[in-house]
DNA sequence: GTAAGATCTGACACTGACGTCAGAGGCACA
DNA sequence: TGTGCCTCTGACGTCAGTGTCAGATCTTAC
């Protein structure tokens, strides 16, 4: 499975469907995720996708990234430097804002659950 | 603003503009919230809407629950127990289903935080 | 009594993250 | 050389929670 000078890497690659059961994702979202430009995908001369392994966490990323309230831009603009590492002052904003709403998020969910147990814990008491 | 027998309180009651500016949310929202069967008001003769105070904590709940990532079905069948403080064995079990997707949430959310986080430290120490 | 603003009921529009389908082609195995 | 599954693009469907608009009615203030 090399078609030439293009392949980046002689390691084992995947096809759309064997990373979409490995990451647990629907194949299409993963074509979505790529029209978003969240992920790109070596393409066969017949253009059919071929991925390394490193994608299987690169989506779990962005499904954690959209699980905690981002969409399809804000994952766009923070992922170069969850894979560079590097990250310019505006970046750094960028990540602390994002990290601040989640953080948010959660303060919310705490409440959330907390009246949730004070019903139960009620229910439960009131019926024994 | 008594309309005969009908009314359940004769403290003062608010419009929907109020308790939209109250709560926080749109009129659209709140009369969303009374079609899916969240939310009642009195009605006066010619059909305007009429909240008492409660609502505005309810309307707040809702939210909350909205924002906990339950849907309108969910809601609707969680409120009455979240009302009552009553519950039967089944609405306990749904109740604590519920509260297990909010721990579950909160805890991909608490592992995207650190990620972020440990993003922002490495960039923070790579400019000093 | 009249003008301004709030509210009413439909009903269609929109957004985001996909689902789903059609029709065409690719890949592997016999 | 067929056959069965995988993948491709393109396009329309879905679902929830609204936004928005139209045209009519209600309320409030002057």
């Amino acid at each position: 499975m090399a078609w030439g000078h293009t392949m980046a890497r002689t390691g084992e690659m995947m096809r759309i469907g064997e990373l979409a059961g490995q990451a647990g994702v629907s194949v299409r979202a993963l074509r979505y995720y790529e029209e978003q430009g969240l992920l790109t995908s070596e393409r066969s001369p017949s253009d059919q996708r071929y991925y390394t392994e490193d994608a299987v966490d690169r989506v779990r990323l962005i499904q954690l990234l959209y699980a905690a309230g981002l969409n399809s831009k804000a994952v766009r603009d923070i992922m170069p430097c969850m894979d560079s590492g590097m990250a310019s002052t505006s970046m750094l904003e960028l990540l602390a804002t994002e990290r601040d709403r989640i953080d948010e998020r959660m303060r919310e969910l705490a409440e959330t659950r907390d009246r949730l147990t004070t019903v139960i814990e009620q229910g439960r008491a009131t019926r024994g």
